[in-house]
DNA sequence: TAGACGTGGCC
DNA sequence: TGGCCAAGTCT
């Protein structure tokens, strides 16, 4: 047994500790003494996944406004919900919030189940929200384990095994050190610590209430962990995107399908993204009937859009197209809509690159 | 198990 | 500039 293994009681206390001095206030988090709203702590969750705090600030407070309750958000038609969340990120997060609101609301009575099992079943909630939303709204004794966690872990025991591989080990080591009481709280701690002192560079080991705990730190080499498998190479995909714009000023939107990526985010109509290089006229010739070339008042290429998504690249080239005359049979079905008011559709922060591209951009 | 799935900030 | 990283989940 290790050093810290058998003194566990000693860490958490500390852990505890250092978040009754040091808790971050967030919009999120009660106050001391008072008890967390389950709807707050579910929504907050949901948004911080792979995504920072200073992130989710402003779109916490913008769904609360919008949304008081969950009854609310189950009410909300899920394009609403879209065109709030677009720029978050990671849209099925969007998708499955609705849905899970919609459960809680009409199934639960509004009312999230406090068992980690239950909260498992909810469309969006895995193993660390499950558990965090127990723990922390439910001060159930759950074991939270997140990213900023699993670093912590991973260096107070030096593990070498590289992460996903290693996530087993990490939740048996933090399901011993996990107290029994305040286990929402030490899970917050634990987070806040790994945010702002154990952080992935240079960590403030100076500041840390459990560097003495730390075998990384006794080593010295606290920047090694946590071990991490070696990442793919992202390919780059490329495609030529269009702005139809009519004469009236109105431009062309179109919804993407329901699931996937950006799955039911609104766009500008493209060739498909492949790796291929598109010149323009071909992908004109591809995309629409050579007669609506003929009706094509102008053709005006952008500068290059530069994107990059999780596993790939993304090189969209804009063209803007006034359209003399409208033929519906070589129109994409879509929304016509004046940009003045794309701000009120679901529009993903890659189309809003196109859209200053051709706005402000000088082609 | 491994790949899909966004975005913005940092170095 | 480009890769890494952030309170993961789903398939």
């Amino acid at each position: 047994m290790s050093q810290l293994t058998s003194s566990k009681k000693s860490f958490s206390a500390a852990i505890l500790n250092w978040y009754d001095a040091h808790a971050r206030e967030l919009p999120w988090r009660s106050r001391p003494g008072e008890h967390a709203d389950p709807y707050h702590v579910w929504l907050s969750e949901i948004m911080l996944q792979q995504t920072t705090v200073v992130t989710v600030g402003p779109y916490f407070n913008k769904f609360l406004t919008f949304w008081p309750t969950i009854h609310d958000m189950a009410d909300a038609p899920l394009d609403d919900i879209l065109t709030a969340w677009a720029g978050l990120g990671y849209y099925a997060r969007a998708r499955n919030l609705h849905k899970c609101a919609i459960t809680i609301s009409r199934e639960f009575d509004g009312k999230f189940p406090k068992d980690r099992d239950e909260l498992l079943s909810l469309p969006g909630v895995g193993p660390y929200t499950a558990a965090a939303i127990s723990a922390i709204a439910f001060d159930r004794a759950e074991v939270v384990v997140d990213g900023n966690i699993e670093r912590i872990i991973s260096r107070l025991y030096r593990i070498d095994t590289p992460l996903p591989a290693a996530k087993k080990e990490i939740t048996a080591f933090a399901s011993e050190l996990t107290p029994k009481s305040r286990a929402g709280d030490y899970a917050q701690a634990l987070m806040d610590i790994g945010a702002t002192i154990c952080t992935p560079r240079t960590p403030s080991c100076a500041a840390c209430p459990v560097s003495r705990f730390c075998a990384a730190r006794r080593v010295g080499d606290m920047e090694r962990f946590p071990v991490k498998a070696p990442k793919k190479v992202k390919p780059t995909r490329r495609a030529v995107v269009f702005w139809l714009e009519r004469p009236d000023g109105f431009v062309l939107l179109r919804r993407r399908e329901e699931k996937g990526l950006l799955g039911g985010m609104m766009e500008f109509p493209s060739t498909e993204w492949r790796e291929e290089e598109i010149a323009v006229e071909a992908a004109m010739k591809r995309f629409f009937s050579d007669e609506l070339q003929m009706r094509a008042d102008g053709v005006t290429e952008k500068s290059l859009v530069r994107h990059t998504f999780t596993h790939f690249h993304l090189e969209l080239r804009p063209v803007v197209i006034t359209i003399g005359a409208l033929d519906a049979a070589v129109i994409p079905r879509g929304q016509w809509v004046k940009p003045e008011n794309f701000s009120s559709f679901a529009l993903p922060t890659l189309m809003t690159k196109v859209v200053r591209a051709v706005v402000k951009g000088q082609g």
